[in-house]
Order: structure tokens, then sequence, then C-alpha cells
RNA sequence: GUACCUGUAGCUCAGUUGGAUAGAGCGUCUGGCUACGGACCAGAAGGCCGGGGGUUCGAAUCCCUCCAGGUACGCCA
């Protein structure tokens, strides 16, 4: 928000107390005081070592004369002020070329931004946690874009390992020659069954192991791992992958196809595009050279068993293996060697990934690693840690199969938005019915994970889903479409050449949506600043509450004269804008009608 | 054991560069349709902001301590 009269007190200050000019800031009057902006006399205190209590009276005193402003009244250090309806409009909305303007950031402080996201195996669908990464990714991606940022967006699959190879011998053993065609499956849910169908037959070989030798008994199945044969088979074929041998590659290429496949289809519902994405098979070798160098420089040093460390100075952080005495990679010297592969073939000025919080410290030892190896762009990497998505039950654990699918999820809430859609609309199924369900559903389920901020621990309860009223997606949604809704009557109806007057928008709702529509621009830049969309989803709902009201209490297409009509036209106009603009930033679609 | 995160209304969550009488949504209870779209609006009840101490004119916010829950500390990724 930006008013004349701040300013105008501004230069005020300068004047009586002969100081440097500070930057004058308003907020919105609370609900229980009278008034629509309201000055804090704390922050001039402080600048000025007075009283804030006499300053405020100072202050109410200039304002209550300054031609802007209809009353001033002072309440302890506050000055809570109504403004006159032209002045609030004219320095809010009604110049909406420098409300788009001003959400973005000063050319200087545009960066280039790579972030990474998503990083899925390629053993298994995905879950409600990844669909909370891909949302969150994509959603801060596009904010720092919206704010002016040139960003590249990145994935990285982890398309390699021990995982994919168990899922690879249960279709050798179990699968029969199946595919996804013949068994009428998603590729990665095909793949995914053959992972969980491994997990089974080890939890058998595993029983039967701890029966037949009671020393086993009391070890925990993930160190009797190469006790079984499925354990060791799983290892000899991760081997045999390593070494080239065709048949497996072969395997591997047709089943990580599948997955492929799969994916793209979940990441289509979602809106998910990246700029590039990386394959953990190509790139997991690349840290190996760099360790080496960094060895000769001792930043690195070699243990006695022949293993590589590196031994930090910050106590919490201990010390770190980061090459095997086989001479093998370790995952954070593959993760060195892609950070480096991103930071020449992009040239970013900051790289950040997307990444559960329980690899903070996997982040940390990789951060300190790079800047020991001296690289200036060490300390422009964020990793931005989120919380998981739990259930009722606890913890998702995909062999276990206690997960919440990704698209089963979304085919369920699709079926919801659709049945309430049709509810609404009894006399007549709209033709563009299956697009209203898309977008409806998606709103409701990414706007469910962006509006909380994002290293909270989510709990998702399945029984009660996901509801389309109150705090929601929809919510925000449905104010769109009953402006859409407005401005098409009002395009067919209007027969004047009405001019807006923003000085006959005088109702307290009038004024509160004006201000609010001021708040986006900051808004936008302080969610792209902490990287929260929360504060954003949360904008946007006090933004489409602010309309609603403002909808029950002041008639527009039937307002009392044409100036007036067309005034508040102009301004649920803006309004729309905005919601539109906020959502898309969000990656949330938008419906005419719903 | 050490480090980090979390603890706010019955439930799900906002609110921290310290500022007015701690806010929403859901749920509960009252009202509002001769409707510019009821996925709505107006209102009520509901809180020792985990406990205790401290700093301050002023603390949900900063410091100390304790309690509870979670996560991490692999030659796994």
């Amino acid at each position: 928000m930006q008013f004349q009269f701040q300013a105008d007190l501004a230069r005020f200050f300068q004047e009586q107390f002969q100081c440097e000019s500070f930057p004058v800031a308003v907020e919105l009057c609370p609900a229980e005081f009278s008034g629509d902006v309201t000055v804090s006399c704390f922050p001039f205190a402080k600048a000025l070592r007075r009283n804030p209590m006499q300053l405020a009276g100072q202050v109410c005193e200039f304002l209550a004369a300054h031609p802007d402003i209809e009353k001033a009244e002072a309440v302890k250090a506050f000055v809570n002020l109504t403004l006159k309806p032209a002045a609030l409009m004219r320095d809010t909305i009604a110049d909406p070329d420098r409300l788009q303007a001003s959400s973005l950031l000063p050319e200087s402080e545009r960066q280039r931004i790579l972030i990474e996201f998503s990083a899925p195996n390629t053993n298994k669908p995905q879950h409600l946690g990844h669909v909370r990464n891909n949302t969150v990714g994509m959603a801060t991606a596009s904010i720092l874009e919206r704010a002016g940022h040139q960003v590249f967006r990145i994935n990285l699959v982890n398309d390699r390992g021990i995982h994919i190879c168990k899922s690879m011998l249960a279709y050798q053993r179990f699968g029969e020659g199946t595919n996804p065609e013949k068994a009428g499956k998603k590729g990665d849910h095909l793949v995914g069954d053959f992972y969980v169908r491994f997990d089974q037959e080890f939890r058998r070989q595993i029983a039967e192991l701890k029966a037949n030798n009671p020393a086993f008994a009391d070890k925990d199945s993930d160190e009797l791992f190469l006790e079984t044969e499925i354990g060791r088979s799983a290892q000899q074929m991760l081997q045999k992958w390593e070494q080239g041998d065709p048949e497996v590659r072969q395997l591997w290429q047709t089943m990580n196809q599948w997955v492929f496949d799969g994916f793209a289809e979940t990441y289509r519902s979602m809106g998910v595009q990246f700029e590039h994405t990386y394959l953990e098979s190509q790139t997991y070798t690349l840290g190996r050279d760099i360790i080496l160098k960094g060895l000769e420089n001792q930043v690195f040093k070699r243990r006695e068993d022949g293993a590589v460390i590196i031994e930090f100075e910050e106590p919490n952080l201990g010390s770190k293996v980061v090459l095997r005495s086989d001479g093998t990679s370790v995952y954070v010297t593959q993760d060195i060697g892609t950070t480096l592969l991103k930071q020449n073939e992009y040239q970013p000025d900051r790289q950040i990934w997307v990444v559960g919080d329980e690899q903070k410290y996997h982040f940390q030892v990789l951060f300190a690693i790079l800047k020991a190896l001296g690289y200036s762009w060490a300390d422009q990497l964020t990793h931005m840690a989120y919380g998981m998505v739990n259930l009722p039950s606890g913890k998702m654990k995909s062999r276990e199969g206690t997960v919440v699918d990704a698209d089963d999820l979304f085919e369920e809430m699709a079926n919801l938005a659709r049945e309430a859609t049709l509810q609404r609309n009894k006399d007549e199924v709209p033709a563009d019915l299956e697009q209203r369900a898309q977008v409806i559903s998606m709103a409701a389920l990414k706007f469910m994970l962006l509006k909380v901020n994002p290293k909270t621990t989510i709990l998702f309860d399945p029984q009660a889903s996901i509801k389309f009223e109150g705090d929601t997606g929809p919510y925000v949604l449905y104010a769109y479409a009953r402006i859409s809704s407005m401005l098409r009557k009002a395009a067919e109806t209007s027969k004047n050449n009405a001019q807006a007057d923003w000085g006959l928008l005088a109702d307290e709702a009038e004024k509160k949506l004006a201000l609010r529509c001021a708040l986006y621009p900051e808004t936008i830049h302080k969610a792209a600043r902490e990287l929260d969309s929360s504060c954003l989803a949360a904008y946007l709902l006090d933004l489409a509450k602010d309309f609603s009201t403002f909808y029950n209490r002041c008639s527009v297409l039937n307002a009392s004269d044409p100036a007036l009509r067309k005034t508040r036209l102009e301004l649920s106009a803006r309004v729309r804008n905005i919601i539109a603009d906020g959502l898309h930033t969000l990656t949330i679609g938008t419906l005419e009608s719903m």
C-alpha cells in the first residue's frame, strides 16, 4: 500500500524534527476500531527517541488537516484514519497498471534461480507425499517467476539402485511376462506392485530364516537382507546392472519406461513441468573426480581403511565419508557432482532444493563440503525443507501399501467435484463438466497443501477427504466465477455509457475490498522472499471473503445510479483479475462458471 | 546422548525484524433466499498461546529451563 499521505507525513517529520527521512508504514485498521488504515507510532518513537503517545498526538493533528483524510483519531500510540473515498480509491485500485507493475521486484533484485523438486524413484507410483512436493515445487517456482526472477525447474529422477532391482527381480519371478497393457494398469502402478511383491517374499524368507536360526531372532530385517536368498539375488542384479549386463539393462530399460509413462500422466494431471530432467543413472558417478582433487588439496583426507572423509569444524556435523574404501561414491558425492553440473549448465545465482525436512542434515553436509571446496556460490544454496504428510494411522509406507496413491486421490477428488457440480446444475448438465471437475478438484487439493506453511507436518485424513467449503480453493474459485457471471450479465444488459466515479464507493465493504487489492504486490514479494506460498493463499482467501461481503451488502447490477453501477463493476473486475493472477501464481486454474 | 522441527479454540491451521482487547475455517448454536450464483452472508458460544522462570513500558513472538510429539545423526538413497 502506498498512500499520498505517507509521503507527506514523512516530510512533516523531517521538517519538524530536522531528521533523516524514514519510511512511514500503514496497515489495515483492526475491525474493533473505526477507521480504514492505521499508522503505528512505535517505529517513529524509536527513530526519533520520543514518547510514542505524544507523537501519535502530533501525527493525528497533522493528518486530520490532510486533504485526503476525513477523520483521524489517536488511540494510545496508534492513529486510526478514515480516508476520503476518492483518495482511498485513487491510491489503491484506480490505476490497475501500477498495481500490476509494483508486484514485480526491482530489476536489480531479479535472479536466475534453479529449483529442483519431485525427484521420484522409479520403483513405485507417486503418493500424497510426492503430491505435496510437486505442488510446493511448482508453486514456489511460479511465485518466484511472478516476482520477476528467471526460474529453471529441474527434476532428478532416481532411476537406478537396489530398490529398482527389487521390483525387477520380483517381476522376473512372479511377473509371468505381463506388461501395463496386458495388466490394464498404469506402468508405475504395475512396477510398484512388484516392489510390494518383493517385500512379501522377503518377509517370508526372513520369517523362515529366523525360525531356523535362533541367532537371527532379534536382528531386524534390514540387517539380514544379505542373509536371504532374494536379498542376495537383488544385490547380484545391482552388480550386473553396474557391469552393464545386457539382459538386466534391457529389463531395467523396459520397466523404467513403464514408470516414466505413468509419471508423465500423473504430472500432466497436476500441471507439473520441468525445463530439464536429469537421470541419476547418468550422473551418479560425477562427484568422484572432485573428491579426488579435493583430496590433493587436503580438503578431504584418507582414513586408514581407505575411505575418503571430511572432518567438519562445526561439531554438530561431525565427519562424513565421501568415497567408500572401494572407491565408489555415496549419496552426498553424487549430489556434489549434480550440483556442479547444474551450476555449469544453468549458471544460476541461486539453487533451491525442495526436499523433505528429514534430509536437513544431508543438505547441511552438502553445502558445507561445497563451501570447503571453495565455490563462491556455495552460500547461495537453499534446502527448502517441507514437512511430511502423515495419515491418522501414521507414516505412509510404499512397500507396506499404506499410502494415499496420487492417481487414486485425483480420481476420487474429481468424482466428488463432479457430483457437487451436477448437484448445483440440476436443470442442465454443463458441457464442460469434466473440465470443471478437474479444475475444482485440483484447486481443492493444491490449495489445501499450499495454504499451510511448508514446514508443518500435515495430517491427512482420507475419511474426512477434502472440503469444498470454507477455507478452500473452491471458495476462491467461486468468488471468481460469481464476478465472471456478473460481468457477463453486465455486458448483455449495459445500455448506458456511464463513467466510473471512484468517489462514490464509500461503503465500508467497498473500501475494505479496495484496500485488500492494494496489498497484493507486497504479498507476492513476501511469498517470493520467504519461499512461502501460504501467505499468498491466505491473502486470496481474505480477498475472496472481502468480495463476498461486498457482494452481499452492495448491489452491483441493480445499483441505484449508473455511475455507481459502473464503478462497482470496475471494482469487481479488478478483484477478478487479482484472483486469477494469484491462483495462477499458485498453479491453480480458474473457471468462468462452476 | 547430541542437534533440529513442532506444541495456539473440540478439530485443521494463521499470527514472530516484540506493539491495541490473540485470528480464520470446520464442527456446534441463532439468523438471512420475491437470489447481481447459498460452494454464500450476518451473528453467538468456544483460549492461563504445553508448564515454569526471566528480559521489557509492553511477550504467542526474545532468553533460560522443564514436559510432550516428530526427525536426523550409515562406507542406504
